[in-house]
DNA sequence: CTATGTAAACAAC
DNA sequence: GTTGTTTACATAG
């Protein structure tokens, strides 16, 4: 199909960026011999392939002498936990000065167990050596996801989106936080301790709306913890980036190539399809395969190219979005049976159609005899829910390899079938 | 005042 | 002991 084919309303599907389409590329619109390292929107934030950042610890204040009082020996708190038998507790009384100039209370050993050590008491506050908290709030946020510091609200909302039915019971949670978050780790000198982050996963479950229980059909097992993030008190802005931006799949050009388009020297950035989201060391192969289309294409090709990569770009957004309103299961009752076809995306005819009086992106399962070459589809069973995580392009359906000359735009249907969409909307799970 | 983190009492299983 | 709810308290913005 040649561009100037497509008809107006499918570039309308576009969003804003009618530009792109326009612009004339020039051949070397690559140089990824000596390009910058990707960025890859793959996580909740961008990270840089080639070269893992590692976080620096944070390092305390070493002011403190008392065991309880080292904040890397004890669980973050700004309360005195009550007396524990067997244990020295510490007790406030006069004022001292402390290095940085304050004038904080100084912390005393306990003697006895009068009802002075029932009363709450001030406790003296740290900060890290360089003077600067990790967020903003009360406290340091307890956990961080490659290198980003995440509220428990946020971790939660994560785990529970990445899982492969998009609900997971407490253990499940727990386990996903010990194998994701290193500060919850049990070797970990850093975060909080076990029992304290446990306890704060629990209390931010019952605490948020947006956290509901589900009924668990496994017996014995305990209830699903879904995330419902149309809920009243759910604070979308910040949790939203981990649907729009955390499964795109878009590589972002280089900064050598977003240096010469600030100079007006490129005006087209194109945006890579990544085969994976997952699996970040495949992108070198994926790359590769583009950098063949691209230095043996025509310009008109990779025109095209640009084209449909924004399509693929703003229709796996939408896509993301839709299904983190859609895809989470009903309350208390069996998951209906749905028909999802996985998260590739088909490069079949294009149909851009309506829904709610939107311009959306319809995702419509396509049979495998449709499919074209180059662009498979992972077999879903009946009643399976299509892992949001996977993306758009799951590690069998490299689509980057298909011909780029054959590529045509494609429609982007609803991976649910109508039956699900209408068992969802009666039961009003997203009013 | 709100958002956040931590401690802990308490209940049900 | 685990799961879940709730209250209390401390702090940054």
């Amino acid at each position: 199909m040649e561009l100037s084919s497509v008809p107006n309303h499918q570039l309308e599907f576009m969003s804003d960026q009618d530009d792109i389409v326009l612009q004339e590329a020039p051949p070397d619109l690559f140089d990824f011999a000596n390009a910058d390292p990707f960025v890859v929107f793959g996580q909740s934030r961008p990270v840089r392939v080639m070269s893992a950042e590692v976080e620096q610890p944070t390092v305390y204040d070493d002011t403190f002498t008392t065991l309880e009082d080292n904040p890397r020996l004890r669980a973050r708190s700004q309360t005195i936990p009550q007396h524990q038998s067997g244990r020295n507790q510490l007790r406030m009384s006069s004022s001292s000065s402390v290095p940085d100039g304050r004038n904080l209370p100084t912390l005393h050993e306990n003697d006895d167990n009068s009802s002075q050590d029932k009363q709450r008491h001030r406790y003296l506050p740290y900060i890290p050596r360089n003077g600067r908290r990790e967020r903003k709030g009360g406290n340091a946020s307890p956990g961080t996801i490659n290198g980003v510091h995440h509220t428990y609200q946020e971790l939660i909302v994560i785990a529970i989106t990445q899982s492969s039915n998009r609900c997971l019971t407490l253990a499940g949670i727990y386990q996903w936080m010990l194998e994701n978050v290193r500060e919850f780790q049990p070797n970990s000198t850093t975060g909080p301790a076990m029992n304290s982050w446990k306890n704060s996963i629990r209390h931010n479950l019952s605490l948020h709306k947006c956290f509901q229980k589900r009924t668990n059909s496994q017996p014995g097992e305990s209830s699903l913890w879904v995330y419902v993030p149309d809920e009243p008190n759910c604070n979308q802005q910040d949790l939203q980036p981990n649907f729009n931006n955390n499964f795109s799949n878009t590589i972002l050009p280089t900064q050598s190539f977003q240096r010469r388009e600030s100079q007006n020297q490129i005006k087209v950035a194109p945006n890579f399809v990544y085969a994976q989201n997952k699996n970040l060391e495949n992108i070198a192969s994926v790359v590769s395969e583009a950098k063949a289309h691209i230095r043996t294409d025509e310009s008109a090709v990779l025109r095209k190219y640009h084209m449909l990569n924004n399509i693929i770009s703003t229709a796996t957004k939408a896509q993301n979005s839709q299904k983190a309103k859609n895809n989470i299961p009903p309350p208390d009752r069996e998951l209906p049976e749905i028909c999802v076809n996985g998260n590739s995306i088909p490069y079949s005819d294009v149909q851009p159609r309506k829904h709610n009086g939107k311009a959306s992106c319809n995702c419509r399962a396509i049979n495998k005899e449709n499919r074209p070459a180059g662009s498979s589809f992972p077999e879903m069973q009946a009643g399976e829910i299509s892992p949001i995580s996977s993306g758009r392009d799951s590690p069998a359906s490299p689509q980057i390899t298909s011909d780029l000359q054959h590529m045509s735009p494609f429609i982007v249907d609803f991976p649910f079938s109508d039956h699900y969409l209408s068992d969802v909307q009666s039961l009003q799970i997203c009013p």
